[in-house]
DNA sequence: ATGTCGAGTTAATTAATGTTAAATTGCACA
DNA sequence: TGTGCAATTTAACATTAATTAACTCGACAT
């Protein structure tokens, strides 16, 4: 079952909106384009989507303010910006808020096909079951449930390693309650959140000795491992 | 401690070669530069590297194949090309063979640079993103969502975290209510407004050590981080 | 001036999370 | 097929986060 991607497009321009939104529905996208910086926060507030395509100069608000507020609610969505003008000033500053690419106008929607397909395999492909994770100055083993420390070693429980390895997965990311729930526990009721509650205190005990690394909790969310 | 990253260019004009190295390694990449695909191979294989930055034609062995070869041997490695013709079928050949990135000649060096960034971003996770706020006297790292004056480090919760970096991210500029009640509260309704009052009142307190820094109200329309 | 509404503050309330320990489950092994 | 031990869950109690309530203060308009 292959997961369908979701794209965030903001064109002012009408036609050119229209092309690209059918061409990357083609592809097997579900893209939601927006007209304007202002219609595009909204519908990036409202629902999740794994890419981000702006073109730079819209009404209302342009596709970098617009790229500015996103980045200070998720520093983390791939942004890719449409520029007509090739100024370069305004491609480096695309670059420091976190762009992740961009396009000079004309392009040809194949190149931007291709762009996509490039980010996404980067964002999504990479994550998928690392072994070995370094967190802090532990080096935690998936594969044999156990936490270093230097030459001290502990073996964690099934439930404990699993828990820490979605933790890692989603490092200074939130990890959400009830998809760590559904992952580990299948079923999310009241009982296996408590257990879970357990499980994160026993990690924290785990992890006490580096106190660069933490286990936050965002209430009502979930937790967040920082190191 | 920053790692420095590796990076392996292969590019059979010396001049240019020599030019983008000296930058890559001005700017604190350590960088190898071979003339050509068989020598560029021979390096990769002998070494590890973090990005690879390869020129189209060049002699001996293309880039493309170069490219090619490391694919058999390593999947995961970013592949940037560098192309003089803009030839459409070059590029989608590059991008079929799993590159990351691709720059039509002439670019600009810094052009280059932002791209590898924005690359390394992705693939090593390190966020380059504004963390770390400098408020007066006090130091505030929103990942880790603390506040600390000196060696006295104060936990803030999610919320009063989520509210002081917007307030960063406007420092000097009017803040609005309703921007900040729909990012942190996502409905503005009374009583969340109410709410915001309340953490308002705490991140105050917070900050009642440093007369330089303020948050002031205005009327009607938000709150202003002076500093 | 003065009334109204937005804002400031503190306290009370409610819900989520932290922590420890006891109860239970499940599995390896005699 | 029981026994023992470790893993996990449930229970109980403690603490903290976030919201709501209550009351106060202050800005702005007429």
């Amino acid at each position: 079952m292959e997961k369908e991607y979701k794209i965030l497009l903001t064109e002012d321009d009408e036609n050119l909106g229209m092309l690209l939104r059918e061409y990357l529905v083609a592809k097997g996208y579900d893209t939601d384009l927006m007209p304007d910086g202002e219609a595009g926060y909204e519908a990036f507030t409202s629902k999740k989507y794994d890419v981000c395509i702006f073109d730079v100069m819209m009404p209302k608000k342009d596709g970098f303010t617009l790229a500015k507020e996103i980045r200070m609610v998720n520093s983390d969505v791939p942004i890719i910006f449409l520029t007509a003008k090739s100024m370069k000033e305004d491609i480096f500053q695309g670059f420091k808020i976190g762009a992740d690419d961009y396009l000079t106008k004309p392009f040809s929607m194949e190149e931007l096909l291709f762009r996509i397909e490039a980010i996404l395999r980067r964002t999504k492909g990479t994550l998928i079951s690392q072994d070995v994770f370094q967190i802090g100055k532990y080096k935690f083993d998936t594969q044999k449930q156990q936490l270093s420390e230097g030459d001290e070693v502990v073996k964690l429980t099934t439930k404990e390693s699993e828990l820490l390895k979605l933790l890692c997965n989603n490092a200074n990311k939130v990890l959400e309650r009830n998809f760590a729930l559904k992952t580990i526990w299948v079923d999310d009721n009241y009982f296996n959140a408590r257990s879970m509650d357990v499980y994160i205190t026993k990690l924290r005990k785990h992890l006490k000795d580096d106190p660069s690394v933490e286990i936050l909790n965002v209430h009502g969310k979930g937790y967040k491992l920082v190191m």
